[in-house]
RNA sequence: CGGAACGUAGCGCAGCCUGGUAGCGCACCACGCUUGGGACGUGGGGGUCGCGGGUUCAAAUCCCGCCGUUCCGACCA
């Protein structure tokens, strides 16, 4: 491609409303535009960025048996009231005005009533679909450019299998797939353990990369490789101590203390004595959840506990149901409230809690004579620094970006739509579903905030644009234009895909700004001084390394290094 | 949805407080000059100052409402 005709819209300044370098730079080198809040163009440069990485996603899902397909993005409403799921999505989904129709931010129901109508047979299984298409999720609060859209495009993949055993096979092929696409785009990550959420199973994991500017955060074993998502990390810290004799309850007064780390300091105890609780309605119902210490709740770890709605308890509606205020609450001799109990505190005596009367605090609470605890379960968030579940050494806490999900769902969308089939009896079974995506904005951001310096990008061979960025430095002089003008012949000829800096008007620093910004792994650089001798240069964009080569071997050089 | 900021030429911004001619840099067009790290000179084009209402002789500027965008938080498959 000639830039003097190629349309490259690049920036010298970042646009003020960047403020990530993957963002800022996809603007600057030209390869998205903003059109409205969390939605994109991709312009020429960045569609074939986007290309090459849905092409080494569509080889590896191919690889792995899959079959592509092309499912539409408008859905009628009834389906995905079906499955609960506009419900379940609320606002997220986009719902059409003038139609009972629905955008599509995924395609579990789709494919359900494909396989419903056109799987009867144990021996139709197994099956892996997938797609390559554009998603729509009404995010309340898009952000950091492509990385969270309200559009956006998904492989999206779905395996039908008759047996739990079988889902387990086609998960499992997933997950080498996804690392193999990985991989081939040049990203390092790592697997987490996650959360299912509201998409319901039995297992799932995430594909992370680790980022500050990624709004997951996960829990690390840099030792054992031990790796969850924060919303499920465990560790292994200590329960709460049970001594030889519980002493008897006794109340204690504690004027204006509120928070836990007062309430240590005013008793001079350590805050692993103390039990801090909280009030929450689930479905309507008062419920105090009850943590060690300073711990943090998980909530998402709640949300498994207590499906249904969740919020915490007012203030106000606090003192009235229990006429003491937020500090001093507690469960002993408490009513109306169902008590959930983090496993911390499991056997635990001798406590300090809230007494239901403000200023005023219960000592030596025994978990098993007071507290009429419903179930006991893990409910605390993972500290950095706390001993590793697996290992015992030191979690570290990181940002990352998700750039795929897989999971298993078992039968539970099969069922709300009746996609059955026959197996080998002769038995009316659901189809055993597992669902995996990866999200390609999130692959070309996540790779550029990896792989970026303060000139620009620095794209691998595998996803740049074009391999080569040819620079005619001196345009004024005729021999050295048509020396170019040659090579680039030369290069097309040998089928390697160059952008050629040929513009008559631009200052020999200009284009070589340019070609850093966008980031071409070989800059083919052509100035009179080397062309002199009869020779040009080459420069590694990533070690920025200078190589002079006799024009008539450049070429050569060239291929050999994209075969390296 | 809560908190905050912003909206003036394609981009980055000043002007607003204290009302009276819409400005700067980059980009763009023409000509000249220049060619190894975002040149230079001369001339030029481009703006309903987000939208609507109000105050005023007069509003980019003051007041009210709306819309949009971004950031922090909540939320998040």
């Amino acid at each position: 491609m000639r830039l003097s005709k190629a349309f490259i819209p690049t920036l010298k300044e970042t646009p003020s409303e960047a403020a990530i370098p993957s963002h800022q730079l996809m603007i600057r080198a030209g390869l998205i535009r903003p059109l409205t809040a969390g939605v994109y163009s991709f312009l020429p440069l960045g569609y074939r960025v986007a290309r090459k990485v849905m092409e080494i996603i569509r080889e590896e899902m191919d690889a792995i048996g899959g079959q592509e397909f092309h499912l539409p993005a408008l859905n009628p409403l009834e389906l995905w009231e079906a499955t609960g799921r506009v419900e379940a999505f609320g606002d997220i989904l986009f719902q059409v005005k003038n139609r009972p129709l629905v955008l599509a931010p995924t395609h579990e129901e789709v494919i359900c009533s494909i396989a419903k109508n056109h799987v009867r047979s144990y021996r139709d299984l197994p099956q892996i679909w997938y797609q390559i298409q554009t998603k729509f999720r009404n995010e309340p609060r898009p952000r950091s450019g492509v990385l969270r859209g309200r559009q956006f495009i998904m492989k999206d993949s779905y395996s039908l299998d008759a047996t739990a055993e079988g889902l387990d096979h086609s998960y499992n092929l997933h997950a080498e797939a996804y690392k193999k696409i990985y991989t081939r785009c040049g990203l390092k990550f790592f697997v987490v353990g996650a959360s299912s959420g509201a998409m319901g199973g039995t297992g799932s994991q995430e594909f992370m990369v680790e980022s500050a500017t990624g709004e997951d955060t996960v829990a690390l074993c840099d030792n054992c490789g031990y790796a969850a998502n924060l919303e499920i990390a465990t560790s292994k810290v200590p329960r709460a101590r049970r001594n030889g004799i519980s002493l008897e309850l006794k109340e204690i007064h504690t004027p204006n203390v509120r928070t836990i780390d007062d309430l240590a300091r005013f008793l001079s105890v350590g805050t692993e004595v103390l039990a801090k609780s909280l009030v929450y309605k689930s479905d309507g119902q008062p419920v105090l959840i009850l943590m060690l210490g300073n711990d943090q709740l998980n909530e998402s770890k709640l949300k498994s506990v207590l499906p249904g709605t969740l919020e915490p308890m007012e203030p106000e509606e606090l003192a009235a149901r229990i006429g003491a205020e937020a500090g001093s609450i507690g469960p002993v001799g408490l009513r109306g409230f169902r008590i959930l109990s983090d496993e911390r505190l499991r056997g635990g005596n001798n406590l300090i809690s809230g007494a239901n009367r403000t200023h005023y605090h219960l000592a030596n609470i025994d978990m098993e004579r007071d507290v009429q605890v419903e179930c006991f379960a893990d409910l605390r968030t993972v500290q950095a620094g706390e001993p590793c579940i697996q290992c015992e050494k030191p979690l570290r806490i990181v940002n990352a970006i998700e750039i795929g999900h897989i999971f298993k769902l078992g039968t539970k969308y099969a069922e709300s739509l009746s996609a059955n089939f026959l197996d080998e009896r002769g038995v009316e079974r659901p189809i055993v579903m597992g669902s995996y995506g990866i999200g390609v904005e999130r692959i070309i951001a996540s790779y550029i905030e990896q792989n970026h310096d303060a000139a620009g990008i620095m794209w691998n061979k595998a996803l740049a644009p074009f391999i080569v960025h040819l620079i005619a430095v001196n345009t004024d002089k005729e021999e050295l234009l048509s020396a170019s003008d040659e090579l680039y012949k030369e290069l097309q000829q040998v089928g390697i895909s160059t952008l050629y800096d040929d513009r008559l008007d631009a200052t020999p620093g200009f284009k070589f700004n340019d070609a850093d910004l966008l980031g071409m792994p070989l800059q083919l650089i052509v100035g009179e001084k080397n062309l002199r001798y009869g020779n040009v240069e080459l420069k590694d964009r990533r070690t920025s390394k200078r190589t002079i080569v006799k024009k008539q071997e450049v070429v050569d050089a060239i291929l050999h290094f994209v075969k390296s």
